[in-house]
RNA sequence: GGCCCCUUCGACUAGCGGUUCAGGUCACCACCCUUUCAAGGUGGCGGCACGGGUUCGAAUCCCGUAGGGGUCACCA
C-alpha cells in the first residue's frame, strides 16, 4: 500500500505555525516514502468558520514550499477535499453505524447536557455523557427523528475494558473505556464531528499514517473504536509533540505570535521558518542544523522525533533567519526578495549591481528582510537625516569633512583600494585616530553612526553621492545642525505610501568585509559597479 | 480533580547499557579582530528532576515520587 499522509486544518483564524509544523512533518514523511501528501479542509464547524482562511492556509503552504499532491485547489482522485462538500458521505456512514446497531440517535438538548454535567460536578462524579440515550428504543428514536426532532448520533462505546493503540513514537497507549462516553458523531445540524469525518476521510482517502499533534492522543481510542465499528484497518498513529509557549504551555496566540503571515511580514524567510520548525522535536541523522526542505526529506526518519514539547524560541528563529540571509541564500536571491520591499517603500535604484552592493554590506547586519530595508534608506535617498550621535560626530568633524571633500573630488581611482588608501593616508597625515575622521564621514554619508565600513560606503555610494553628502553635511554644520531637520520626504515613487518617512532609523547593521578589488569606476557617476564574486 | 503523554544545560537538541568526569547550536559573558554597528574567530558559564531497583557497568532498562503538558464539548 502506498503511503499517504495528510494535513487537515480547520479554516478558523490566521494560518498557524502549528499547522505549518504538522504539515511539514506529514509532507516530509510522505515524500521520504514516495507517498502522497493530502491537504484536507476540516470545515465542519459553522460557528468558527472563516471564509478567507482556506485561501490563506493554502497560501501559507505555497509560501513555505510545501505542496500537497491532493487538495481542494489541486484536485486528486479521492475528493472532494473540503469536508463541507462531503456531508452525504458522512451521513451515509453514520447511517451505516445506526443500521448495524453501533450508534444511536440521542435527543438530549444542550441544556439537559449542561444540567447533567452540573449534577455530576455537584456529586463529584466523573464528567461526561452518561449514556442515557441508549435507553430510548430504536423505534422511538426513528419516530422522533422522523418527526424532525433535533438530535445527534452517538457511537456506542464499551463500558468496561480498555482500548489500546500503537503510537509509532510512544508504543502502546491504552485508555479505559469508562473514560470514553458515547461520543457524538453527527451534530444536530447534520454536520459530522471531527471524529467521524476524520476517520471516514482518512479511510476513504487511503491515509496510511496519521501524523498529528499530541493533543489528539486521548481521543485516538475513539477513532480506534470507530475504525472497528466500520470494520476498517487502522492506520499508523504518530503523535507529534506540541509546540510550546515560553512558559511551556501549548502555543497560543495570547502568549506568542502564532501567525505565519505575521512572520512573513516581519521579514522571516520561508526557508528559515521551515528549517527552524524542523528542529523542533526533530534532528537530522548527521546532526546538521541547517538544511533545506529537500535535505530534510532525504534524511527523514520519523524515529528521530523527540517527545519533549519544544519551546518556540523567537530568538533562535531570528538567528536562523539571519543565517539564511547572510550565509545560506545567495546574494542575488536576497536581493531578489528585498527589491519589492524597497519599492513598496518608494525606494528605487537604476542599477542592479548597486542593489547587490547594498545588500552585500547590509545583510550581515540584518536578521530579517525588514531589518535590512529599515537600514537601507540612505542608500536610496539623497535626503539624509542625521540622528543624535551623527550630529555630534558632524559637529566635531567639520575640518575633516572639508578636507575629505577636497581629497575625494580629485581622487582618480575611486575604487575600494583607492578610497581605502586615501582614507588611511589622510588619517595618518592628520595623526589622529581613525574614528575621529571616519565617524564624521560615516555620519555625513548615512546620517547615523551605526553603518557599514566607511570604505564600503564611499565606494558603493560613488563619488558624486559622496561629494554631495559631504557638502550637505557641511552646510548643515554651518547652519548649526538644526535639530528640526525636515522629515525625510521618502522620495515617494510609484507605490509609495508615505512610509518612507519613518521615525529615527534603527541602527544600521552592515558589513565591513573588504570589498572585492578592482572597483573601476572612477567617474563621478556614483553607482558603483564593482566586480563581485560570482560564487555568491 | 480523573485519565493520558512527557522529563539531558535558560532554550533547541545529540546520546538509543560500556569508546561520555555527557557533545553541538541559540541565548548569555569574556577576549580577539576592528573606524562605528554587525558579522567572524577563540574561550567561558551551564544539564542527565529525585529516590529505589536491574546489571560487572546506567543519561540510557524497570518501578515509584515530583514536575510539566495535554485532554475530559453537538471545537477541531
Amino acid at each position: 500500500m502506498t503511503v499517504a499522509t495528510r494535513i487537515a486544518p480547520s479554516p478558523t483564524g490566521d494560518p498557524h505555525v502549528g499547522t505549518a509544523y504538522i504539515g511539514l512533518f506529514n509532507y516530509a514523511f510522505a515524500r521520504s516514502r514516495g507517498g502522497r501528501f493530502i491537504f484536507r479542509l476540516e470545515d465542519t464547524d459553522r460557528q468558527r468558520y472563516d471564509a478567507g482562511a482556506e485561501a490563506r492556509i493554502l497560501e501559507m503552504f505555497e509560501w513555505l514550499g510545501i505542496r500537497p499532491d491532493e487538495g481542494p485547489d489541486v484536485g486528486g482522485g479521492r475528493g472532494p477535499y473540503r469536508q463541507s462538500e462531503r456531508l452525504a458521505i458522512y451521513r451515509e456512514h453514520a447511517g451505516r453505524l445506526l443500521a448495524t446497531g453501533k450508534a444511536y440517535r440521542a435527543f438530549e438538548t444542550p441544556e439537559e447536557l449542561d444540567a447533567m454535567r452540573t449534577e455530576q460536578k455537584r456529586l463529584g462524579r466523573p464528567l461526561g455523557y452518561d449514556g442515557r440515550g441508549r435507553e430510548v428504543s430504536r423505534e422511538e428514536q426513528e419516530r422522533r427523528a422522523a418527526q424532525g426532532e433535533p438530535h445527534v448520533v452517538r457511537l456506542i462505546t464499551p463500558d468496561d475494558g480498555e482500548t489500546a493503540f500503537q503510537d509509532v513514537l510512544r508504543g502502546e497507549v491504552s485508555i479505559r473505556n469508562a473514560e470514553i462516553r458515547d461520543p457524538v458523531l453527527q451534530k444536530s445540524d447534520g454536520y459530522p464531528t471531527y471524529h467521524l469525518a476524520n476517520v471516514v476521510d482518512d479511510h476513504l482517502m487511503g491515509v496510511t499514517h496519521v501524523i498529528r499533534a499530541e493533543e489528539w492522543v486521548t481521543s485516538t481510542p475513539i477513532h480506534v473504536l470507530l475504525y472497528r465499528a466500520f470494520g476498517w484497518e487502522l492506520p499508523e498513529f504518530i503523535h507529534m509533540p506540541l509546540l510550546r509557549n515560553p512558559d511551556k504551555s501549548k502555543v497560543s496566540k495570547r502568549k506568542l505570535d502564532t501567525s505565519v503571515e505575521s512572520y512573513r511580514l516581519q521579514g522571516i524567510l520561508p526557508e528559515a521558518l521551515l528549517n527552524f520548525l524542523a528542529t523542533m522535536g526533530w534532528s537530522m541523522p548527521d546532526g546538521r542544523e541547517f538544511f533545506s526542505l529537500d535535505d530534510m526529506v532525504a534524511g527523514f526518519d520519523i524515529g528521530r522525533v523527540s517527545l519533549g514539547g519544544p519551546v518556540f524560541d523567537l530568538k533562535k528563529l531570528r538567528y536562523y533567519n539571519a543565517k539564511y540571509l547572510r550565509d545560506v541564500l545567495s546574494l542575488e536571491e536576497v536581493a531578489r526578495r528585498i527589491a519589492p520591499l524597497l519599492r513598496e517603500r518608494g525606494l528605487d535604484w537604476n542599477d542592479q549591481d548597486y542593489l547587490l552592493d547594498v545588500v552585500d554590506v547590509l545583510r550581515p547586519r540584518a536578521e530579517t528582510l525588514v531589518d535590512l530595508i529599515d537600514a537601507a534608506g540612505y542608500f536610496f535617498t539623497e535626503d539624509v537625516r542625521y540622528d543624535g550621535p551623527a550630529r555630534k560626530q558632524l559637529a566635531a568633524g567639520q575640518k575633516y569633512l572639508e578636507d575629505l571633500e577636497r581629497e575625494f573630488s580629485i581622487l582618480e581611482f575611486f575604487d575600494y583600494d583607492g578610497v581605502d588608501d586615501l582614507l588611511h593616508d589622510y588619517v595618518q597625515a592628520q595623526s589622529v585616530g581613525m574614528g575621529k575622521v571616519l565617524q564624521p564621514l560615516r555620519a555625513a554619508l548615512t546620517g547615523t553612526t551605526n553603518a557599514p565600513g566607511v570604505t564600503d560606503l564611499v565606494t558603493i555610494l560613488g563619488k558624486r553621492r559622496v561629494l554631495r553628502r559631504i557638502g550637505q553635511a557641511l552646510s548643515a554644520i554651518n547652519q548649526g545642525l538644526p535639530d528640526d531637520n525636515p522629515q525625510r520626504s521618502g522620495e515617494s515613487g510609484p507605490g509609495g505610501d508615505g512610509k518612507g518617512a519613518r521615525g529615527p532609523r534603527k541602527p544600521g547593521k552592515g558589513e565591513t568585509q573588504a570589498r572585492q578589488q578592482g572597483r573601476q569606476e572612477g567617474t563621478a557617476a556614483g553607482a558603483g559597479t564593482p566586480k563581485r564574486d560570482p560564487a555568491g
